[in-house]
DNA sequence: GCCTTGTTTTGAGGGAATCAAAACAACTGT
DNA sequence: ACAGTTGTTTTGATTCCCTCAAAACAAGGC
């Protein structure tokens, strides 16, 4: 009843295949970060903290912590930390892919490599900087939002949303913007 | 003697002109900030506030945070937040430019947009996102930990650096790695 | 110079994440 | 199957970074 046999469209691998792949030990805390991680990618601690409990109450936020944090070192998730937001946890790893937010309702997305391996991701003066690795996030209005925003008030869902403008990453070219 | 005659290179216009020009009215903790953000730029909030204080004891660290909300709501200045460090200040505002973070020991560095206006920035499959603004961290080597790191100890000097390897961004080519 | 409006100070508060020690459970080998 | 070892989790506290609110105060317009 804890759930092994989980052969659900997501996951190809069982869950603790890949706990055990990495040399961490199987338990009941980490496979069950690791089914909502699942279920529901780009998720915050307190979110997977939410959810883990429903499976498996009497788990605790430190716990969690400390699963995801083993999980980033093992390279069996990745910890994003978009700009105004707290961190989110995604297994999609080893592959260059990025993240589109919506600055209204702060969903995410997955985004692949615009070029494919080292897109763009090739500093034009990296001043003798080794880069390593390179990380792009987009900013920008989500499907839903932009047919909310389109004859609905342009105030943001949650309270303080992220605001692009006080952050001001690089402009687009704006055509099409307005 | 609150220099208002700052004739110094890298501040082409008085600070207090630009201050001025965003309508906000010109006091002796924005023209210290905005000193400060002048002279060591990428700066947090924390060191803005120590290096006001040489000049102007008596300044709180809420009016700091509350000066360098007015200049980024402004847009006289810029705020970034690169994973694991907290918010960074910077008063290049309004160019496509991006940055590089020094995995040892946190320097970071401006970098030009690779393309020019809308690099890599065009998402390969924006999923029906309006994008309007794009982010780019490059994480690396600065070149002076390059030379400590090649025969001296591979730990970073300040305790908790950012370890690229947890938050693990896309990874470049792996050539030249280890 | 006075008034209005916007800033700064002062003091408190809140969310996210980390740290440390003790209780506990998964894997190893037998 | 079982005991030991090592790694996890719980429990409890704490730190860091930043925000909020009200009162004291100063800049800029008249």
């Amino acid at each position: 009843m804890t759930g092994t046999e989980v052969t659900q469209a997501g996951a190809p691998e069982p869950l603790d295949a890949s706990i055990r792949a990495s040399n961490l030990k199987v338990t009941a805390p980490r496979l069950a970060v690791l089914r909502a991680l699942t279920d529901a990618p780009h998720s915050t601690a307190e979110r997977l903290f939410t959810a883990v409990r429903l499976q498996l109450p009497g788990t605790s936020l430190q716990a969690v912590y400390g699963v995801l944090a083993a999980f980033t070192a093992a390279g069996i998730a990745r910890k994003i930390e978009p700009a105004g937001s707290s961190a989110l946890f995604e297994r999609r790893v080893g592959d260059n892919h990025h993240h589109i937010v919506c600055t209204r309702c702060n969903a995410v997305h997955d985004v692949d490599c615009a070029v494919g391996d080292a897109p763009c991701l090739t500093p034009a003066n990296a001043s003798g900087f080794a880069v390593h690795t390179a990380e792009v996030t987009y900013w920008g209005l989500c499907p839903d939002c932009q047919s909310e925003a389109a004859g609905t008030d342009p105030t943001p869902i949650g309270a303080t949303p992220v605001d692009p403008t006080l952050t001001a990453p690089a402009q687009l070219s704006n055509k099409g913007a307005r």
